[in-house]
DNA sequence: TTAAACTTTCAAAATTTTTTGAAAGTTTAA
DNA sequence: TTAAACTTTCAAAAAATTTTGAAAGTTTAA
């Protein structure tokens, strides 16, 4: 494998694996581009790459900016706009399960706070729905303390975590 | 807020929550109105309760079954099949723990060695491909190990490893 | 000012995913 | 056997999501 079928098979791999996740394939092919750059790129060069339209890449970057993973850059001297990923895979990964504690963790939790709270009214489906609702929220407010745990961890958290774990 | 409310609310929200994740909404539904049912439910049950069709229930209904989180039940002297799913919601995630690493993050983890692998050329774009996607490549390994240790380990997991994370 | 060089927006088109429902398949009881 | 009671399959329809590209917007240099 050369240096070209290596690019492409790790952007088309993001890509698959993102749209898994649930976030777009432009999206994820972009970031992988940019994480593997030892450059930053314009739209241009993005759009050149992977073969998408302008309006595609411009709303595919703004969201990866949103997600904190995607900066801009301007060189000195030139008008156009560059771009560059977070390159510390660990702060990746520490930028997207805060955004994802956030997005859906949170909202989550509260729905199943409201949800478990109901009155219990002596009959066998509403003590279901109290139990499950109840034992779902125990488990992802266990979760998002993990998460914001990990998030508040200096760098290499995640062999950090690891070690605890294991012994 | 009523028991009907709550369910619904309960059932619509991880609908929705499903959708974020790539899990098809009919999915995610059925799996939390089999959750919150203290009996178990007929196809006729399902399709009548999320007003869904006949094959979507049942396609999906399979999903949830190759995913070991749903079951079939036979009720003596009837034909008609029931089904039911996990109820311990901390097997609930080591099942989905297990069979998320088996179908996601072992691919991964292959490509990513693929990739990494390549021979080094001196190009500096040859060196960030090869230093990045060994990042990568090793963060999904100790991801995948910290599964495993998981998915191996006595119920009330969550609540342990979270000790083990805080102390 | 103006205009060149860029980026963003958004309605329409393309694509992908999900859902439907009827036909085909299966199982069981008689 | 047959037929009733079910479930599964799958092509077509519907719905949702993504992508396009041109027009509108913005910024900067002169």
């Amino acid at each position: 494998m050369n240096y070209n079928e290596a690019k492409n098979k790790f952007i088309s791999t993001w890509g698959a694996l993102g749209t898994l996740w649930g976030i777009n394939k432009a999206m994820a092919q972009i970031h992988a581009l940019l994480l593997i750059s030892p450059e930053p790129l314009s739209m241009e060069d993005i759009m050149e790459e992977l073969q998408i339209s302008r309006g595609n890449t411009s709303m595919n970057l703004r969201q990866l900016m949103d997600w904190g993973i995607v900066f801009k850059e301007n060189k000195m001297g030139e008008r156009k706009e560059y771009f560059t990923s977070e390159k510390d895979v660990q702060e990746l990964a520490r930028q997207i399960a805060k955004e994802r504690s956030r997005r859906e963790l949170q909202p989550t939790i509260k729905v199943l706070n409201d949800v478990s709270s109901i009155q219990e009214d002596g009959t066998s489906k509403t003590k279901e729905l109290i139990r499950q609702t109840k034992a779902l929220h125990e488990m992802a407010n266990n979760l998002d303390i993990m998460v914001n745990k990990v998030i508040g961890q200096e760098s290499n958290w995640i062999t950090k975590a690891l070690l605890k774990l294991i012994k």
